[in-house]
DNA sequence: CGATAAACGAGACGGTACGTCGCGTCTTGGT
DNA sequence: ACCAAGACGCGACGTACCGTCTCGTTTATCG
């Protein structure tokens, strides 16, 4: 039906993966919209006509290549699921091929609306799935059926990024577990 | 008997204070070195001549200002003390004159190993007199004497900073204790 | 058909103006690139995208606008020739339009290769001129047919040059006359 | 009895060859104060206590060290002592260790009143002893009594100046001897 | 021999211009 | 009539020397 709802130019599957080939390799900072223009074989005209900022075309990028994916596990407790969560995200945040651009988008979020908007999406589009995770444990009775998913997942993953980026320090399993560990048996019935 | 081996320019004070009004003000990246130099009264030159680089500058500015300062709570339960201090970290990320610069700083951390380190010193700071917190939740019996105290405010900490920086979600009373009670519980012996 | 290749900026012709302007004003040293820009109303970075350096700025400006020109006399006599082109290069070196340029230029020659080589096209350029000179003289037996242009026109320009510049004295009629005379016998037949 | 009358600080010798090794090695333009001051072992300072500028510097390093000489030679003729002297002069304008001094002094003589000054004094002090040959000729009955000595030099030494510098020619053999001859013929009785 | 004044070393500083980079806009010529 | 190609204005970058300045520390002369 919709034979291409994909409002942009007609090279732009080349651009947003040149887009995101540039943030993983150089960061945000170092990422140009002329450097973005060349590798695409597009004038930088065209990047901006479509997209009016590098924040935009960034945006942009990760939502249509949408470059970072969680699978929601499904182990039959509370206890492995959210420890295969955590598994989950500190994968996106130390695997070499996802760490860059993750680091890069959420950081930037703090500074930059646009780029914000993506990482909230993200954030919103994950917790729909996560809320299986916690349905399932309501059922199981391992959780009161009043548990907040999203708080629970700010400490999960709010603790990871904590420690790894602003404490600087490395997600080992030992660490992993202990937060988890914490995070359950706080919401635990 | 000298009063400080201060190895900086005459006006560094000036030029601290300057360089924190602006990157409160602009926020990280609309500080410019030039704009620096024209408020603080001294030439760009002379910015150069002492930090290799903004970051530099902004480093030597936030240890030597320490405008990010946070009291530590001694309420007589764990309970409070850390509502107290998830209080006051919500402070420091949402009052006028703290938030810009905290959330700057530590937003860079990702990308800016400089500033990083400023944050990283920051947290080791506070990690100290946190401990003192848990000690006395250890003697009160409330905790077990092996809790990790710098997991408990990855926890805390983090659930507060994913919630307002990454899922762009305001900090309100209501979250501050639900994220509270679940993290005193999770540690609770 | 295209009037013109003109490789340059739209511009090209307020920035010959303004630079040898400058140049006239200013002399080599104090003429600035920055100035050159805001004179011409084009930012600094147009001057760099067309010319690799002030001296090749100056030295196009120079070659396009040619704002020093020597009229070629023909009097009919060696000796009438030649006082005249005396007078005509005197003029050229005092007259308050062309002296700062041709100075400022032909002085720059000794350092700076790329205004050495305006100066070297503009002497070529005079020589073939010049030769008519010669060749009516020896039609009229005035002198030999190996007399060598280029030579006559160094010791009659290069007196002078040293007089004015070397010496730092004035280009009197009676010098460009006992200079002439000198000449004029040392190649007569 | 005149103990020093050198006013000029300790160091002066020093400060002078380093100056001067510097014009010849890196040319008018890339010589620094700084560089000079760090060479000699003297303080910036120092040299602005006593000349007023880099042109004031040099000027007075060419005067006190009189790198540039030239042997008055007497051969018996015009002819033989002015050949002799064009050889020298362009011994000077080309030899290694002279040729970038003299050309960065004599070049710098149209822009800088200072060094133009220099300059005036090495012709002056020159014309004295060439003074000597046209005497002796004049005495020979070569030529007349009242040809002009600075004009003959002009016409040489300017010829010369004309065809390495403003030409960008090289000082052959032949071109001296085309050039004397001329000036010989031309000033002979 | 010790006071005193000149000369000096050290180097921070304000200043001007440099030449470069990337942004985001504007102009233009070819289809 | 459109739109790619790319010239352009703009602002900041980080650097190099300039010439000035303050402040102690030598030196060397003279009382």
């Amino acid at each position: 039906m919709d034979a291409a709802v994909t409002a942009g130019p007609r090279k732009a599957q080349q651009i947003y993966a040149c887009a995101l080939d540039l943030l993983a390799a150089e960061g945000f900072d170092n990422l140009t919209m002329e450097e973005v223009a060349r590798r695409s074989g597009v004038n930088k005209t065209t990047l901006y006509r479509w997209w009016p900022s590098k924040d935009a075309l960034l945006a942009a990028a990760l939502t249509a290549a949408a470059p970072l994916q969680i699978t929601i596990p499904d182990t039959g407790s509370l206890r492995g699921d959210l420890t295969a969560l955590a598994a989950e995200i500190a994968r996106l945040l130390t695997a070499e091929d996802t760490a860059a651009i993750a680091i890069a988008v959420l950081s930037a979020s703090a500074q930059r609306p646009e780029l914000a908007a993506v990482g909230h999406r993200f954030f919103g589009d994950r917790l729909e799935h996560e809320q299986q995770i916690f349905d399932r444990a309501v059922e199981r009775g391992e959780i009161g059926p009043d548990t907040d998913t999203a708080t629970v997942m700010d400490l999960l993953a709010g603790a990871l990024w904590s420690h790894l980026i602003l404490r600087g320090r490395p997600l080992t399993p030992e660490y992993l577990r202990a937060t988890t560990d914490i995070v359950v048996r706080g919401v635990s019935a």
